[in-house]
DNA sequence: GTCTATATGGTGATAGAC
DNA sequence: GTCTATCACCATATAGAC
């Protein structure tokens, strides 16, 4: 049996920062609760990371580079075209049920919402995840729709972040569901012409 | 020529919270700026709401009232079913050109993010918004899409959301056309069916 | 060198005194 | 309507513990 070892305090705070903030809202839970939740002092914090600014934007950088991991795995297991291109709501569906990362909706818009006047280290954050989204999107929806790839991405872009958004209003009750279906209906409208 | 008359106390709170909340963000707008704004003293505005977050919902109120109007004509303008279904982002076009109601994305949906402990009067204005959709979706899935009018109802709903979401993201450039790409081909594939 | 504890200044929301 | 007081939260500084 191994030894549960004590993380050091900058990984204790990352953690808690990302198990915290993203479901019980970044401007609402105060720096003094991640202090506790990483059993870490105050001075700590701000030696590692400056400010609360900058522990956010540092957990986001995570949560970036563990969402594009989890959609890569889906893309590499689809079969075909359709599924490719889909496989962002499969792997939504995965991240979302990682338990490191609770979220009411999406980390990066909540950010861009709740901190509008965030240094732009934050705001770079929902940038790379919106360029990410969009690049790959274009890609997977060439072999579908050919000269129509960006219609057909832009119109997947606006189906998954609609399913987000249906989280913050609790209605309906399967967004992810739904939004594979619009994703599904636009790319066989595209298909058929 | 008319006589510009000053409204009241209350009235210039309402209009001077409605034109800068939701633009530049709930919480990063101090009181004392809808107090300077506004022109009133911060006795008038904890005397009239009692709170900052009672002015908010109040906003929110005066600002549902508004998009329901708004949308009722677009819905009574169009031409058929399709078109009164499809009329919800007209309506959105329209209300997002309103001067008097400027939104970096959406005013409720912004509420539940930035406020998650707010007081409950607050949820509900969310809530209603989002059972004005449900329904009057739903009423208007009917005639396109019969018995699988809720699937169709839920993926406009989504596909709504989403438009908005996408203003908070910056792609794709033109949301609301995307998002009325997306319900139609959702009710195009409902009537092939 | 990494971390803790404690004291302190600044700002925003709110309440009450004048 | 002004002014002041209170409270919560972000941030910094200092001094000391492992």
């Amino acid at each position: 049996m191994t030894t549960a070892r004590r993380l050091p305090a900058r990984d204790r705070l990352l953690q808690a920062a990302d198990r915290v903030l993203f479901d019980r809202g970044i401007r609402t839970t105060p720096v003094d609760e991640l202090l506790r939740e990483a059993e870490v002092s105050a001075a700590t914090l701000y030696a590692h990371f400056g400010s609360k600014d900058a522990l956010v934007a540092e957990t986001l950088r995570g949560r970036l580079a563990d969402w594009r991991a989890v959609w890569d795995q889906h893309i590499v297991a689809a079969g075909d075209d359709m599924a490719r291109l889909l496989a962002v709501f499969d792997a939504l569906v995965s991240y979302r049920g990682d338990q490191r990362h609770p979220s009411r909706w999406c980390a990066f818009l909540a950010a861009a919402t709740e901190l509008p006047e965030a240094p732009d280290e934050i705001t770079e954050v929902l940038a790379a995840d919106t360029a990410l989204l969009a690049d790959r999107l274009l890609h997977l929806s060439r072999p579908l729709a050919g000269d129509r790839a960006q219609e057909l991405a832009d119109e997947v872009l606006v189906a998954y972040s609609g399913a987000l958004a249906a989280f913050l209003r609790g209605s309906p009750r399967s967004p992810i569901e739904v939004g594979r279906r619009l994703a599904r209906s636009a790319a066989e409208a595209h298909r058929r012409t």
